[in-house]
DNA sequence: CACCTCAGTTAGTTTAGGCTAACTAAAACG
DNA sequence: CGTTTTAGTTAGCCTAAACTAACTGAGGTG
C-alpha cells in the first residue's frame, strides 16, 4: 500500500500527539489537523488497512512497526528541517511550517546532506 | 483565481520551453511534462480563464504578466534551491528533482533566507 | 482530391482527500 | 433513569487533476 502525502501527516500527529498526551484517539487528531471526524475516521480506516496503525475497541490509536517508522523518518525531517531554516534566520512560526510541507517531499539524499551539514 | 501547485508547474513549463525553444505550444508542454493532451487542454483552458497565459490562433502560447511573475518566482526558486542541495554534496538530478517539489511549497521567507546564506 | 497526420478539444472516468448530514452506541449527568 | 454529550462511522457530495476515447479542423502528400 503506497503512502500518500496525507497519510503521512496523519501518522506524524498520532506520534506527536502520543509523545505530548499519551493515549490518541481520532477526535484528538481531529481537533489537533483540523479535520472533521468523518475525514479523521476515513483515514484511520485507510492507515489500519494499510497497517500502519492499530484501534483498540475504545478507540485508541497505537501506530505499528510500519507507522512507527514512517512516524519518526518525518518527524526527524521536520526537526532537521526546521533547524536548517531557523540556522538561516527564519522565524520559528515560517520554519516549521515550511519544514511541514517540505518533510513529504525531499528525497532521502537531499534530507540526509541537510543532516548532514547541520551536524558540523 | 487561486492558483495551485499544479498551475505554477504548467506556468513554468511554458516558461522553461519558451527560453529553450522559442515558439511553444501545448503539445510541448505534453512532451515536457508527460501529460496527456486533454490534461494540458483543460490546464491551458483555466490558465487562460485566470489570466496567465494567452493562446494565438496557431495554438502558441505565451504568458502574460501575471503569468511571467509567477514564472520568474518560480524558476528563480528552482535555480537556487538546486544550488543550495548541490552545494551541500547532492547529486545535480537529485537536486533538481527535489527542487521541483520543494519550490512549490516554500514560503518566501524561508527562501529569502536561503538565498541570502547563498550569496555569502 | 481523397486521405493521413497533427494539434487541440470534448466528454466522461478515476483517485485522493476534503466536507456535511445523519446514524449509533457508550458514558456522563441532573 | 431518561436525556444529553461524546466519539466514531456511514453515506453521499465536491474539487483538483490525472486519464482514455473519440471528435474537429488544418495542412501536407500520394
Amino acid at each position: 500500500m503506497r503512502l500518500q502525502e496525507s497519510g503521512e501527516m496523519y501518522i506524524e500527529s498520532i506520534y506527536v500527539l502520543n509523545k505530548k498526551m499519551g493515549n490518541v484517539r481520532s477526535i484528538d487528531v481531529c481537533d489537533y489537523l483540523g479535520y472533521s471526524k468523518p475525514s479523521v475516521s476515513r483515514a484511520m480506516s485507510l492507515l489500519k488497512k494499510g497497517g500502519f496503525v492499530i484501534m483498540d475497541k475504545e478507540g485508541y490509536l497505537t501506530l505499528t512497526d510500519a507507522g512507527l517508522e514512517i512516524a519518526e523518518k518525518m518527524y526527524q525531517r521536520h526537526t532537521i528541517l526546521s533547524e536548517l531554516l531557523i540556522s538561516l534566520g527564519v522565524s520559528e512560526e515560517t520554519a516549521i511550517d515550511d519544514a511541514c510541507k517540505i518533510e513529504h517531499h525531499i528525497s532521502d539524499e537531499s534530507f540526509n546532506a541537510i543532516k548532514k551539514y547541520l551536524e558540523k
